[in-house]
DNA sequence: AATAAACAAGACATATCTGGTCTTCTAGGA
DNA sequence: TCCTAGAAGACCAGATATGTCTTGTTTATT
């Protein structure tokens, strides 16, 4: 359980990929899909998703491609993994406020919240520019 | 991400809800399905697969029903989550040993391998005996 | 021994999610 | 005006999740 899905593997991948490369070289798709071995047209989904939120910069028409949006130090594998997969939310309690009618006397609840923020704090400490191994 | 599906949340409704109950008093099915509002027939299975794992004993013919295999002080979050939802493994990678070509050169893994064995200390850190508010 | 109460086990059904493909559209460069 | 390359969304097959149903097997009771 707790498993990561092919698109979040294949989305650290792509963008750690991203951060290897020289910050002002626009990276072609098929280019990030070969080098990684990601199938191009789903890596497509993935990067249009890290683009709408600013993780990378796109570029279109000859010449086009991808960029990070940002500096690798200031990436976390948080914001990649949340991206892609949504917010890390280990049982439906701790979605909200909302709809756990059991909240208020289930014992459990505060375990899965003290399990969401461990893993959302070492996820948040690392960055791209780690991962990349810059 | 990272969810527990519903039939690991029964599972924890369920052994809990057993944890609750004096300790030789042997429950059925039909009233813990009841008590914790679970489909009783998926609950069954549940059980089944706690019962082969001894996480709780159970006696067939009239007058069957549940018992827990250990005092609840001695059963762990860790043990119910895992025994319906398989090993806690947040990517690929962290399976084992094997199938991950990247594994050497991969800088992701240890954050992975970080993940996993915080998950598993807190889950064990908590028995159903805490769970069960006794 | 017959009967009824309970769990065991596995086949079956359905809905949702994953993992991808395909087509069409839009934007930019040559 | 072409050609290139990403954007967006429809589409689809297979896997997984979430159950249900049927048919045992075991046990206590009468």
């Amino acid at each position: 359980m707790m498993e990561l899905t092919r698109k979040g593997e294949y989305a650290i991948r792509g963008i750690v990929f991203l951060a290897t490369q020289p910050a002002d070289q626009i990276c072609l798709l098929s280019d990030i899909a070969a080098a990684v071995d990601v199938p191009q047209t789903f890596l497509a989904k993935i990067f249009q998703q890290f683009s709408k939120i600013g993780l990378v910069r796109s570029y279109r028409g000859t010449g086009g491609g991808f960029i990070l949006g940002r500096p690798p130090e200031k990436i976390s594998l948080l914001e990649v993994v949340e991206a892609v997969e949504g917010p890390i939310v280990p049982n439906r309690c701790v979605t909200g406020e909302r709809d756990c009618s059991r909240s208020d006397t289930c014992n459990v609840h505060p375990v899965w919240m003290d399990v969401k923020e461990q893993i959302r704090d070492i996820l948040a400490r690392v960055s791209l520019k780690d991962l990349a191994g810059i």
